[in-house]
DNA sequence: TTGCATCCGGTACCCAGGTACAGGCTTACC
DNA sequence: GGTAAGCCTGTACCTGGGTACCGGATGCAA
């Protein structure tokens, strides 16, 4: 029979992921129970490696598995509408990666700032008027103190 | 007398964080064990306000816990040595955020495309041939895939 | 000297995202 | 039909960076 669906392990193969993710993500909400064997051992049917992968590039594009769970529960209950509000989130989603971008430019320039500096004891830098590592601005987060 | 040093409320307070979090950096090895009261309770010296910015700067600078405890520790233990790796590790920091902000930049792309693609519906999107979403390729981080 | 704020140590809990282990049952293959 | 691999549930543990609560002791000022 072709329709006896995947077992654990081979979804899991399958997805490149852990056997116990699996669980994990059915305990999360993100895989909905599936059909059990007459023995009681699960038997996936073989679009789930596709959600899987749906669920990866999720998180890999920064939303969280509760984020990943509501969008693929709007997914499942949307009848008729036409909105499930994928798109503002991921208009939002957007603007939080275009944040941390903006904090790591600022970072990343410290330390570049910090390396050309020849900074070597974060406790001596944190004592001398001309260290670049910005001991009380970073909190904030703003320009770079380079000048010196 | 000037040299009573700090209790753990006042260099908390100065220095912005939570009390239970003087002692677990304390426990974590990030600060020393300051001297003690007849009775029993913590007096700090008052630089320590600074070391304390200077563990939330590494920190946002994206250091974790261990590293800093190194990083500090490795400044109170040179005696001569010229270096104690602030210079190595800042290196090895600074690549590592160059490959963050890399990740992220195809990140945003990858949401732009999917904003101004219409996606509506992840599981749907998976299934259509002409998704920017990149279910598979994402997951090595290359190219973008919005030739739709 | 009394009263209240603060501090003590120890332990438990929180978030996210899993991973591991134990003891027992099922399935598949030879 | 035997045996090994795989799966079941439940529970505990992991990393990282803290936070919260408890009962009891201390510090400081009026």
């Amino acid at each position: 029979m072709t329709d006896s669906g995947l077992r654990s392990g081979e979804l899991a193969d399958a997805a490149g992921v852990n056997v116990q993710t699996l669980r994990y993500y059915e305990r999360r909400g993100l895989l909905v129970s599936p059909r059990r064997s007459p023995g009681g051992h699960r038997l996936y049917p073989s679009d789930t490696v596709t959600l899987l992968r749906v669920i990866k590039t999720a998180q890999r594009l920064g939303f969280t598995l509760n984020e990943v769970a509501d969008l693929l529960a709007a997914g499942r209950h949307r009848h008729r509408r036409t909105d499930n509000g994928l798109q503002a989130r991921a208009t939002e989603k957007l603007a939080e990666v275009e944040r941390k971008m903006a904090d790591l430019t600022v970072i990343r320039d410290t330390l570049r700032a910090a390396i050309s500096a020849g900074c070597d004891d974060l406790v001596a830098c944190a004592g001398s008027a001309c260290c670049p590592l910005p001991f009380t601005e970073l909190a904030e987060g703003n320009d770079h103190a380079d000048q010196c």
